[in-house]
DNA sequence: GTGACGCTATGACATTCGTCATCCGGGCCG
DNA sequence: CGGCCCGGATGACGAATGTCATAGCGTCAC
């Protein structure tokens, strides 16, 4: 018996990855929780074998629970959006599966028990695409201002509330385009948001 | 044995879901599709009693769809997103229900049940928002030049996208911009999107 | 210890954006 | 029939944005 442990903010979809799971003989779903904040103590109160992680999650993202995860449970990230810099950050955390939720539904439990077995799952095309794509080139900064200027904050908004100088967001900003190849601040976030850098 | 239909692109929440019905005793999903246009045919072969329908599918959306299922069967928007605007417009066209995915898992089954049963489900703190907020105060055109704003295109792109002139899309876009209470472009869309305008 | 690089900042500049006034033609409603 | 609103357009103006050069400071690697 594997024993899964889910974390989904949504209900509906975390009750049917615990149905569809609940549906193979061979799997147990032991807990299911709503919050990344809520899953380290979850996993010291159930002892899971696989745990099941999304990505955009209220209190800690996906990720950063994997990093913590690392080496106390084998961990698959279950997410919406297949962006290259997602996987190589799973990866990075010591995930040791990344499955997307367009993948077909029987790939779920294939993959639980494929990690449970020592494997690393990873959908081969998305790894094709992470490899091109290549490792984000903004540096901390610059993620920073361009996730602040998600949503139309103004120059004068981003320095705010990033207690920078106005002339130093657009520094930023600039480079960050640069760096995206976009031609303004609205293409940089976009992209730079679809390739998972932010 | 009340007999349902699954539309949703993501082939897991699909799955999930359906696995989700499939424990209980009365329900059973007779179909699943993964696209808005595969809808129509499926429900001419299967004859669902009930629908369930994801917003954001290739091909049409899941409210385009409920549109043209209206009187044909019972419908249930089934969203991500709590958006007020397109509780609004599911209403508007024509269906019985709407369950955002992260309402309680158990809450699925009863509102396909009460929409059976001729009822009409819908959260009711949604629709105090979808009362407070109002309709949509855009036209079509400004619509149709948020749309292309998004993604941070330029003035010229949207204009060429349109066929439009550079300054038809400005005065649009300020005239959005003002409708919509934002202070620039990006933000016009993005509270837009967020009431479900766009 | 000396580059290389990241973070912060300044100032100047050209371009793009957002606003406003104004115009025309076509529906639609009272 | 006469407003009134929407779609479409023009031109002009000020404000915001994007670019570039330059510079000081800190840290890390070689």
């Amino acid at each position: 018996m594997i024993r899964v442990l889910i974390a989904d903010d949504q209900d509906l979809v975390r009750g049917g990855l615990a149905a569809l799971l609940g549906l193979e003989p061979d799997i147990e779903v032991v807990a299911e929780v709503a919050r990344g904040d809520e899953v380290l103590a979850s996993v010291a109160a159930c002892h899971p074998d696989v745990v099941l992680l999304d990505i955009e999650m209220p209190g800690l993202s996906g990720l950063e629970v994997a990093e913590r995860l690392n080496g106390v449970v084998r961990v698959v990230i279950v997410t919406t959006f297949g962006r290259p810099g997602y996987l190589r950050r799973a990866l990075d955390a010591g995930a040791a599966g990344f499955v997307v939720k367009d993948a077909p539904a029987a790939e779920l439990a294939a993959a639980v028990r494929r990690v449970m077995a020592g494997e690393r799952v990873v959908d081969p095309k998305l790894a094709v695409t992470a490899l091109t794509v290549g490792a984000s080139p903004l540096t901390v900064r610059e993620c920073d201002v361009l996730r602040a200027a998600d949503g139309g904050a103004s120059v004068a908004d981003i320095a705010r509330s990033l207690f920078l100088t106005e002339g130093t967001v657009r520094n930023y900003l600039s480079s960050a385009i640069g760096k995206t190849g976009a031609r303004n601040r609205a293409e940089a976030v976009s992209t730079a948001r679809s390739r998972g850098w932010l």
